[in-house]
DNA sequence: GACAGTAACGGACTGCAGTCCGGTTCCGCA
DNA sequence: TGCGGAACCGGACTGCAGTCCGTTACTGTC
């Protein structure tokens, strides 16, 4: 999915467009809340915001996007703290304590937002790993593994362990606080 | 292929639903064969095979379950040779040993049908780990990591990075090669 | 304020996955 | 060989994602 979608365009945006894209946002957000993110369509979600299914699709391109666009704004909350927060997710702490603070913070967010995850990452082939999302996670992750094998594998393999599809099938097995101890674990041991 | 190795129920199957789940394997390996997994729906499927929609989808459940049905017998092949094949793979190897052959014979068997592997995995959410199959590798691997922290939780994170997904996405930037080696040597790092 | 150009709109349309149920075929048994 | 019932068949049907394109309405210009 391009980049554009998931921030507000630069340049100018027409003002119909503009109040579509709150009301679509709003609606989705409202639907999907009332009855999970799996049980409404978009045709639904076209209806509540009072909108075409064409303008629906041009600005969000699929069922993906639009549940990117809903977790936009906490996904950024979360870049900016790794990029300029304090640390130790934020620089300035050694690589090992930031990797770790990355997992815990992402899996805070992670488990807060898991269906829509879930639907952001799976509801297209590959969706996961063309969001721009991912690139930056996975760029973070592999500049704090530096010096280990092969960081960029590293790093991809790590995401694989707190991808939305793969924590929602563990969960019931293991639970929340295995899972983050496990990964942890996991990086720790990769570096 | 050679439809005698597949799967046969075992309380009694009537002649004409054996007849009919030979000839939709048959269409199907087929038409997959000549145009792509993606791009064979199963309405297809089920007029190449001269059945309709309703055997078809009452037989193999949805897409996924019909590439399922199509990679069994080459996955049987495989947990034949864990259980009771020669060591490495099989039995009588040190288990560091075990686990470098497992994902090694498992990623040629994922590389050699990738896309009717990720059909299987993706078609439905949630759809890998419920698979018999999942079930299977996750026990072997949590078997031989016995000692390590949470041999479960590993197990999981080591089948993540060899998910059809994950390696679908992670080809074309770093060759098979490098997985390979990625996750191995994830793999002795982790117990 | 009117105009032209263009971006955005919206709903009819297509194709697909998956369901349903009246009808058909097969199998065990006498 | 004929019979009864269970298992299976198949295609019409539903609901959804995603597309297309004629129509609408916003914006910058005169």
């Amino acid at each position: 999915m391009p980049l554009e979608l998931l921030r507000t365009p630069p340049p100018k945006e027409r003002a119909d467009a503009a109040r579509n894209r709150a009301a679509v946002l709003e609606a989705a957000a409202r639907l999907f809340a009332e009855q999970g993110v799996e049980a409404v369509s978009m045709d639904q979600v076209a209806a509540a915001a009072g909108v075409g299914k064409g303008t629906l699709f041009r600005r969000f391109g699929d069922k993906a996007g639009l549940a990117a666009a809903l977790l936009d704004a906490r996904e950024r909350v979360l870049q900016e703290a790794v990029l300029h927060g304090p640390p130790p997710l934020g620089p300035g702490a050694p690589a090992d304590l930031r990797v770790d603070a990355f997992l815990d913070a992402y899996l805070d967010y992670l488990l807060e937002h898991l269906p829509l995850v879930r639907m952001s990452e799976t509801a297209s082939p590959g969706a996961r790993y063309r969001i721009g999302a991912y690139r930056f996670w996975h760029r973070h992750l592999a500049i704090l593994l530096a010096g280990s094998p092969d960081p960029d594998h590293t790093a991809h393999a790590l995401l694989a362990a707190v991808a939305g599809e793969h924590v929602a099938a563990l969960l019931p097995e293991l639970g929340a606080e295995r899972i983050r101890a496990g990964v942890k674990r996991l990086a720790r041991a990769a570096r």
